[in-house]
RNA sequence: GAGAUAUUAGCUCAGUUGGUUAGAGCGUCGGAUUGUGGUUCCGAAGGUCGUGGGUUCGACCCCCAUAUGUCUCCCCA
């Protein structure tokens, strides 16, 4: 049979996984550094946890597992009946009661919500794992990707933004991305600019709309608007707000006075500007991103009612590279009322294009094996295999061609591979208890003793 | 869920208005070189032209279906 793999999923070789490792423990230390600890959550959920927080395309999205014995002749009457359900688009237990990970926070919800009593609030927690969606593939986006989500929650301090502002600066600093934008706006902001628009009950409609204003333009959202109901004179106060320019003070300074009575928008102007008071007072000197605030950030994900952030490199063209907010009352769902959170997430495949396009990656990613000992076979094997144990007990990665086979053909296994040295003993180097080491960046080689090689390949490392 | 487009050797791609044995580069393997890789030279292997039907004397080429990739819409990371 011809090999393959589902639609939308990936192999990863030993390079993209060096890579991937890369990111994911980049991440991981900055993560670490500021005090956020580890979770993970199952593959698959209860379908019931999953339904129906995601709106209706979301669930059409969700990848349902079918339930096993639905041959069980027994229950025939009950399957049937649920199949004529499926068949009317509702979904039943007695068909599929299980479903994979659509994203990393509603398993995150969950998990607080069963584990409460047994967490110290507040909860700062980082997730990296993967997710499935029923999506139609194209470039970029998969039915199966990883996403990487760092949230505090249990606390409404504007701290907790800065902080994660910070975590997106030094991340994408020590990543080496240039020329990254930190974008920023509050859904305060938003509902804000929904009052001034006559349109408080549109706010969805408008922010959906918004959104798109990098794609479609502004005519597009201006169409779109018009469609969905909106006042001319409303429009107006969009275009008028969209159009804001200066730097971080003066744009909030325009706001303000555009705003002026609009109790929410003011809250979500005074809320920015103490999240950048706090980023100011925390942020290192050598970080090179910028915070711009950017009142036409909307973000489609409903549950935000706070600030909201999305990240992007000017650098390479692509969409975002990250994104989050502060959501209320998230834990709400399952039963546990007045508890706020804030995450940002990293989309870690977009990220993986960004630094191969721009080759930042590290060099020495290829292989970690720092030395291959030649087999020249018979009586120099078993010398071979005790330098191979003397050297793996001082930590230096080594490897010993299994197979004494033509020397040329060793010599390109270890090209190949990038492994940097290679160890030769054959008869003249076992008489002398010595070794010959040759370095293949330089194609130097020299004869000396097990010592000096562990310091030489040592020192290279 | 809708539309468009592509699929030829391990990889990247030529090709034929429908006519015997489908080509190249790179890679792989063998040799020059059984103790010197990355450079060079010589040689070889490798394809039921994505899969299944149909039209035709004859299909890699035309038609239909299907799988997978890519693009647009929808939605999203």
């Amino acid at each position: 049979m011809k090999p393959s793999i589902p639609q939308g999923t990936r192999d990863f070789s030993p390079i993209e996984v060096r890579k991937r490792q890369y990111i994911f423990q980049t991440l991981k230390n900055i993560f670490e550094c500021s005090g956020f600890q580890p979770l993970e959550t199952p593959a698959m959920e209860n379908l019931s946890t999953l339904m129906g927080k995601y709106g209706d395309e979301g669930d059409r999205l969700i990848f349902k597992i079918l339930n096993n014995g639905l041959d069980n002749i027994e229950k025939r009457a009950k399957i049937e009946a649920g199949f004529l359900q499926i068949l009317s688009g509702k979904n039943t237990s007695d068909i599929t009661e299980r479903a994979l990970r659509y994203d990393l926070t509603i398993p995150f919800a969950r998990y607080i919500a069963m584990h409460q009593n047994d967490i110290a609030f507040p909860f700062r927690r980082y997730q990296m794992q993967p997710v499935w969606r029923a999506d139609r593939p194209q470039r970029g986006r998969y039915r199966e990707f990883w996403q990487c989500d760092c949230d505090v929650v249990g606390s409404t301090s504007l701290l907790n933004e800065a902080e994660l502002l910070c975590i997106y600066q030094n991340a994408f600093h020590k990543l080496q991305i240039p020329d990254i934008s930190v974008k920023l706006n509050s859904r305060k902001i938003l509902a804000g600019l929904a009052e001034l628009a006559d349109a408080p009950n549109q706010l969805t409609d408008i922010t959906v709309a918004l959104d798109k204003l990098d794609k479609i333009g502004w005519d597009g959202v201006k169409r779109e608007l018009e469609q969905r109901g909106i006042s001319e004179k409303g429009i107006l106060a969009i275009e008028k707000i969209t159009q804001i320019e200066g730097n971080n003070d003066t744009k909030l300074r325009e706001l303000s006075v555009i705003m002026q009575g609009i109790e929410i928008g003011q809250r979500g102007i005074e809320e920015i500007q103490q999240t950048l008071h706090y980023y100011e007072t925390l942020k290192q000197e050598n970080w090179q991103g910028q915070i711009v605030i950017d009142f036409s950030l909307a973000r489609g994900l409903n549950y935000y009612t706070g600030i909201i952030v999305e990240v992007t490199t000017g650098a390479v063209k692509m969409g975002s590279i990250g994104g989050g907010g502060r959501y209320d009352d998230l834990t709400g769902l399952f039963g546990v009322k007045g508890l706020s959170g804030v995450g940002i997430s990293f989309g870690i495949d977009r990220i993986f294009d960004v630094l191969d396009e721009l080759q930042l990656f590290p060099q020495n990613l290829t292989s970690t094996t720092q030395v291959l000992i030649i087999n020249f076979g018979g009586e120099n094997e078993p010398y071979a295999l005790s330098v191979l144990q003397y050297l793996r007990a001082k930590g230096i990665a080594s490897e010993f061609y299994p197979d004494a086979v033509k020397f040329d053909k060793q010599m390109k296994y270890a090209n190949k591979r990038g492994i940097p040295f290679v160890l030769l003993l054959g008869d003249d180097e076992r008489a002398n208890q010595k070794v010959s080491l040759k370095n293949f960046n330089t194609g130097e080689q020299k004869l000396m003793s097990l010592n000096e090689v562990v310091e030489t390949i040592s020192a290279n490392v």
